[in-house]
Formats: structure tokens, sequence, C-alpha cells
DNA sequence: TCTTCTTTTGACCGTTCCGTGATCATTTTG
DNA sequence: CAAAATGATCACGGAACGGTCAAAAGAAGA
């Protein structure tokens, strides 16, 4: 499995630096926004898997900046980190849309504890606790399953050969990641392979032809000019779910 | 490799030698201090590569300690051992530079586990530089994100070509200081390349009518007579200056 | 071995993008 | 204030790139 990406929107440099070192020993990618508005661009400009939020923040407010990520598709945890324990901020914080709640001071310790928890209840969710070799990954009407080697849209099962189901496969693991015809060749094909790159082209104008409604105008592999091809990421979708899966449930009681 | 310098700061003579004997089995250099001035006063006067720390000390309180030595350019991890596991290792991880804390009675082996995670991190930190190169940026509204290459304004994505990209992950990555277009021929487009230097005025020009207001009167990509180019640098002026982001404008489209 | 399916290679065409030159605007210098 | 130097803007042609299709080469199965 990838490693979980975690945003940590905090402007004390040294919280932030001692939460990044502990979840990324966790095995999270773990990126820092220093103010509310940075934080909030990175939140709606590309997609992560827990989002960290301290209420009080300069600029723009913990609260504000949790009610727009709210306000924008697609469903990403927060875990709010608060000041003070009073019993406003708990509501407050939860009428907001976040999905926990951690009071200042609290061990670095608890902090990943919680985090995890989250991961594990999205995972209880939406994956059925397979391995993450063996997980069947959607992207939209597409299906994938790795196990079975089969992969439908709609419902409807596609009849793809092998190389064209393992460059399906990879991009599906991997979505809104560019890679190059070389990359692919080395993760594809197997590191080491003589071939020509134009090669890549072909498989990728096939799978197109099986997979996409309009072979021309592409939905799922989409091509990066001068650089090669990235796999469709939907905002609104989990990174791993299943389908659109709602995450209402999350919320703790 | 070298062996790691470790300095303990522990007034309990038996444990002090108990650490010190088991730090030194797992390759480790000891140096032990029985207060916390001379702990301090050796840890400013010559370099470990970390340092135990005890949070009951005579004389110098450790936690006054830890500040001291945070206060003091230069940064080496430190492990706190606590007494009591509740309020202490709290306030603890928050209001000090700790980097990880035990609580007694702890057992040695975990100690020394803990001990070499941090020098695990720190190695991992020392040759890393992956996690650099695919961090993405912010700058003002402007959002850069390496890995999809995909630059995005206001949560709005940029249609950007890979040149214009390059650019501008380029500048974006070195804000504030200064290209000659020579240079910038060199870092984008590749050593010796036999261009016109007039190449790139052209390329910034198309980059500013994408990501720019008001492509006359940049704010991103600066021009600096005589010289070259540079990229707006954050001040603190930033999260509430010019550029004011009305929240509403990071509704996804 | 023969057949069939898959993969690779090659050739052609359309599109996109980059580099260049000409021209206009701005700043600097004398 | 004028001239010179530098930068901005724009449009165009060529080159690089990707898409497509078909044929050749290779692999798997009967």
């Amino acid at each position: 499995m990838e490693k979980k990406q975690v945003l940590v929107i905090e402007d004390e440099r040294e919280l932030a630096r001692l939460v990044k070192l502990h979840l990324s020993d966790a095995g999270c990618e773990v990126t820092v926004a220093e103010d509310g508005l940075s934080g909030l661009q990175l939140a709606t400009s590309r997609s992560f898997d827990c989002i960290l939020l301290d209420l009080m923040l300069p600029g723009l407010d913990g609260l504000e900046v949790c009610k727009a990520i709210r306000g924008n598709p697609g469903y990403t945890p927060i875990l709010m980190l608060t000041a003070k324990s009073t019993e406003l901020d708990r509501v407050l914080g939860l009428e907001v849309g976040a999905d926990d709640y951690l009071t200042k001071p609290f061990s670095v310790r608890e902090l990943v504890a919680r985090v995890k928890a989250i991961f594990r209840r999205v995972e209880a969710l939406a994956c059925r606790g397979q391995e993450d070799e063996e997980q069947t990954l959607v992207a939209g009407e597409l299906v994938i399953d790795p196990i079975r080697r089969q992969a439908t849209r709609a419902a409807r099962p596609l009849q793809l050969t092998a190389k064209e189901f393992d460059l399906l496969l990879h991009f599906a693991r991997n979505p809104g990641r560019v890679y190059s015809r070389a990359d692919l060749l080395d993760k594809v094909w197997g590191y080491g392979h003589g071939g020509y790159e134009h090669t890549v082209n072909s498989h990728i104008n096939r799978l197109r032809s099986k997979i996409e409604d309009d072979p021309a105008n592409p939905r799922f592999v989409l091509t990066v000019w001068g650089v090669g091809y990235k796999f469709y990421e939907s905002s609104a979708t989990m990174s791993s779910g299943s389908g659109a899966v709602h995450i209402s449930a999350l919320r703790m009681p």
C-alpha cells in the first residue's frame, strides 16, 4: 500500500516538526502548512488521507478552514487540535465537520494513535480487510480485481491482455501520479528492458480502446504532454475507497 | 560507521551505569553528566548525536536544560526520561523540543530501541532528498505538485505545458533568488543548450499569462532589470497581505 | 508442428508546443 | 529629453510528440 498522505496545518513549528517526525515513523507521508490559507489551498488542490488541523491559526481560523474543506467535494477525515477543551469548542468542531478532536496539551503518542484509529475506521468501511496487494480497486465505473485479474466497467467484464491489465493495475494503484514512458517500462515491463518507449504508446492505445468510451477523449488514462501519462484521480472518492463511500459514519460519537 | 556520541544526563548513578553499559554494547560512546548544569555545559560545548535527559534533576531542572539546549544553534535529538506518565509527558512533548520520551519504569531494552530509532530517523533524514523532490509547494494562492505535475491557483487547475511547469517548479523551489536567463537555460533546459536567451522571455511571458491575474503587473514571477527574473518570496505580509484570496474562491469548480 | 493470440515494431498523420524574429513598450543612461 | 538598452508581446513555421493502424515477430497452447 502506498504511504498515507497526511496534511498538518499547524503554525507552531516545533510542534509541527515533532508531529511530522512521529507520523513519518508511523509510515505516513507528511506535508506541513504553517497557516490556514496555504493549508486550505493544499487541501483543495490535491487529495490527502487525513488532515490535522489546529484551531488557532494566524490569518484564517481553523474553523473557517474546516468549513471550507467540507464545502468542497470529497471527504477527508479531519482531526482537530484545540487549545481549550470547553464544551463549546468541542461542539463547534464537530458541528463544522471534524471527525475527531484533541485538546492541547496532548502527547504525540496519543496523536499518532488517533490518526491510526482514523485510518482503521476508514479501512474498516472502505476495504474488507484484505491484503493490499489483493485489494480490489475502484475508479469511477472501473473495477479492477488483481486476484481474478479481471477488470470490469459498469459491471461489464473487459477482455484485457496480460500487459494491458498490468498497465491498468499499475495506474489504478497510483492515481494522479505522472509516469514517463521509461518509468512505465521499468514498472510494468520490468527493470532493464531494452524496449522502445514507443511500445508503451501502442499499449496505452489498445488499453484506451477497451476501457474508454471515447478513446480520443480519454477519462481514465490521460496524456501529459512532453512527459508521459497519468491515471485519472477523482477528488470525490477516497484513494482506497470501494465506490463512493460516504463516511458520515466516521464521525465520532 | 563512527561510534555514535550519546550524552546521558541522569543523577541516579545506578541507572546511569546501566544505561551506559547497554548503550556501549549497542556501539555508542557514552558520556554521563550527573546534574543539569554540567549536562547543559557538556551539551553546548561539544556535539552529540543524541541526548538522554532525565526530567527530575538536582539543581537545574530537565525542562530548563532542554529549553536551554534548544535555545542554542544546532540540533541534537533529545530523548526524555520522566517519572510519571500523566501530565508530564504531555507538557513535555509540546512545550520543549524533546523528540521522544520514556516513562519510568522502563526496560533498558526499550530505551536502547528508542535510541536506535532516533538514529534511524536522523539517517533517514540525512539521506533523504526524494521526499523534498516530491514535496508539494505553496506560494500564496499557487500550489505546485511535482508528482502530479499539476499546478493550481485558488484550487483551480492550471493548464501548463511541460516547459512552463518546469520553469515554475524551479522558481517555486528557490523563491526570492534571482536567475539570469543563462542560468535558467542551464537549469530548466539543461546544460549546454545552445539556444537564445530570448527564448526564456517567451516562456516567462506565456507562464505569466497563465498564472498571473495581471501579467503586466506580475506578483509571482518578477523581473529584475538588467539581470533576470526571480520568484516572489512570501514575507510576513503574505497571509493577510495582497494575496487576498476569498475563501469562496477555493470552492472547486 | 501448426494455429492462434499477444506483443512489438514500423510507418504515417495530425496536433501541440517550442523557438525565432519582428515590433512595441519601458527603463536607464548620457 | 533623446538615445540606447532591455524587456514584453505577438504571430508564425518547423520540429517534436503522440495517436493510429497494420504488419511482423514472438509466445502459448493444441
